[in-house]
DNA sequence: TTTGTATTTAAGTATTTGCTTAAATAAGTA
DNA sequence: TACTTATTTAAGCAAATACTTAAATACAAA
């Protein structure tokens, strides 16, 4: 980085006073956009929807339900899981992903916005 | 693709809704995916606080408070111009940027929670 | 113990992302 | 007009991403 501010309207005060709130909250933009991102992806998206409207799935459905290869699931389970999104229960050789409540607080607004958002374009 | 799901245990009803959800609502994966993805980067979720903060800042105050090169702030300010998260207003030679009311409603709850686990990291 | 099913992991690859530096625009000022 | 400032755009590149196929692991059943 070689460029800075020069123009002489900079308002140092306002500046200043960001570069402080973002140094107040840098963990949560550290956080919050890790989950953004790991949401920010459209198969991740439709997985964690699938997950909240079914309570649990294993990656051989996800994979039915998504056409895609069970390792390409398989890959965005274990992203999921790894940002605590998701967790996995055990039952004999098949393995259930159901939604972690850690991060629901952030994740419901999205599924209702798809829900609305359809509804929406069902009755117009 | 080549693997499909084999397991006689699978249920194809819940397979089928599943299916059938995902394409009822293939618009909204798409468009709220594009949205969280831009929001999913650490730099723009910062731009983004920042413009809620301050209502409107130019490229060249972003490049002074995020610590990095006016090109790499103008890069992620076009993303979301692109995504219609927020528009540009030129006032002489300077181009402020801000917000824009369509995707507030998803945006929202993200300062929220940024400010929220501020203030209970001070409090503790 | 061998076979089959469910899943993960590893290695390889094409694409995307996010920066860098340099050049191009655009608008004010001398 | 030339010069400075604010910003964008373009080209290049390293790193991250998301898939692929093949191999490894885990469990159940024959």
């Amino acid at each position: 980085m070689i460029n800075t501010c020069i123009r002489l309207q900079a308002d140092m005060v306002q500046i200043k006073s960001c570069r402080e709130k973002l140094k107040a909250n840098s963990k949560s933009f550290l956080q919050l956009g890790q989950i953004l991102s790991l949401a920010g992806n459209e198969v991740r998206l439709k997985i964690l929807f699938l997950l909240e409207e079914e309570t649990e799935l294993c990656p051989c459905d996800l994979s039915d339900i998504l056409g895609m290869s069970i390792p390409a699931v398989s890959q965005h389970l274990r992203k999921l899981k790894d940002g605590d999104i998701i967790e996995a229960r055990k039952e004999g050789q098949t393995i259930f992903y159901s939604l972690r409540n850690q991060h629901l607080k952030i994740l419901r607004p999205f599924f209702k916005i798809i829900n609305q958002q359809n509804s929406a374009t069902q009755t117009v």
